[in-house]
DNA sequence: CAAACTTTGATCCAAATTGCACAAAGGCAG
DNA sequence: CTGCCTTTGTGCAATTTGGATCAAAGTTTG
């Protein structure tokens, strides 16, 4: 390789950021944006778009700016979404079902292309359009779809477990909505997302006095 | 002030993850812990976990390590989650759903204690076991409750009305997992929650070859 | 009771991330 | 076509965060 530009964590975040702030200009018909107004849309220092566009080429003009439609198709491409990028769901719960018919899913190109439960209640019944499979059946089952992502939407005592059945169905890259670690090997990238975690920052300022420090 | 020792973001974000082991370990009476065994558990290295702990003073004994619950009730204490912590959530939506059902909610002292919602179709029924209130009631509602944290699960189109009307309701802590960006006064406290930034980050790594740099 | 072992809390250093400043590039007016 | 204005891309400094090291404190064993 000639030079594996490591991109920071942040930085792809904020490219998600952009990707929707680009979606919704583009229905409004903008054909140009400038960093400036980057900045007010999403509340990203000016600088900052730039250089996390830096990483990875050049995209916009001197004097004028970027073109939306072309700067949406570059993100699109960089984060894997230029076409549809297969998602696995388990657990067909609350949360399941709520990104399940989540619109800003298929509109950012992530396509959820099977939900799996081990709940023999729900298996089979439907999830809005999508049937609720066996998770027996996943490693079958993504033989066909390829996914390499999967959302993990199941109890915390299942977690682990689940995400090892994951795994051993071809997927490595793991989005993990249970409140708990999971151990996995180093080639497996696992995120974790905690409302807990957000909402204990969020009370911590709760303090005595308004400590907005 | 003596000195208002800032408390770095993640530090906080760590802390709950903390309380969640230390809720897990003292249902399955571990008496004390120490900061290798917060690793094995937790992910989060020795030596952050002490220093994490350390902004606050000193919990542990050396030779020993830390008390559960001790430490679970002063890390509670810090995240003003001691006492019940009353929460206002505003949108009654299949991801409104998920959050009043899901039980790391109420097990960590964080008290969902109305929802609201602007579509009538809606106003009267109930989620769960909470009736859904009609949003133009926030602010009296809110005299009641005395909430500082808000949790918006609204549309996108919805967000910062909605934002600014919670504010005017005497709440100035805000999750928004609306994704867009709400523009707020300094003294308010916005934090951002998006599935799509995540599943972005995850997405990327889906590179041709396997480039986890 | 003393020596060896364990674990904390603090300090130090390195890595990552952010924000600023400036030169180069492109457009526009006269 | 020339000079001015706008905006990008990048190098650099400053802040923030993470990981390692070490002395001090506490426990256990013989």
């Amino acid at each position: 390789m000639p030079s594996p530009p490591k991109v920071p964590i942040p930085t792809l975040e904020r490219l998600a950021t952009y990707m929707r702030m680009l979606v919704e200009l583009s229905s409004n018909g903008s054909a140009t944006i400038s960093s400036a107004e980057v900045e007010v849309c999403t509340g990203v220092d000016a600088s900052q778009f730039r250089k996390d566009l830096s990483y990875f080429g050049m995209f916009g003009k001197p004097g004028v700016g970027y073109d939306v439609a072309s700067l949406q198709r570059k993100i699109a491409r960089i984060l894997r979404i230029d076409s549809p990028q297969p998602v696995v769901l388990i657990g067909a719960g609350n949360l399941g079902a709520a990104l399940v018919g989540y619109p800003g899913m298929a509109e950012h190109n992530f396509e959820i292309r099977a939900v799996f439960d081990n709940n023999f209640a729900k298996i089979g019944r439907k999830l809005w359009d999508t049937e609720i499979l066996d998770i027996n059946d996943l490693e079958s089952v993504n033989r066909e779809i390829g996914a390499r992502i999967a959302i993990l939407a199941v109890p915390s005592s299942a977690a682990q477990e689940v995400a090892e059945h994951c795994v051993r169905a071809g997927m490595d890259l793991i989005l993990n909505f249970a409140p708990t670690h999971i151990k996995m090997a180093a080639n497996i990238f696992v995120r974790d997302v905690s409302f807990l975690q957000e909402l204990a920052v969020l009370s911590f300022h709760a303090g005595p006095s308004d400590d907005h420090s």
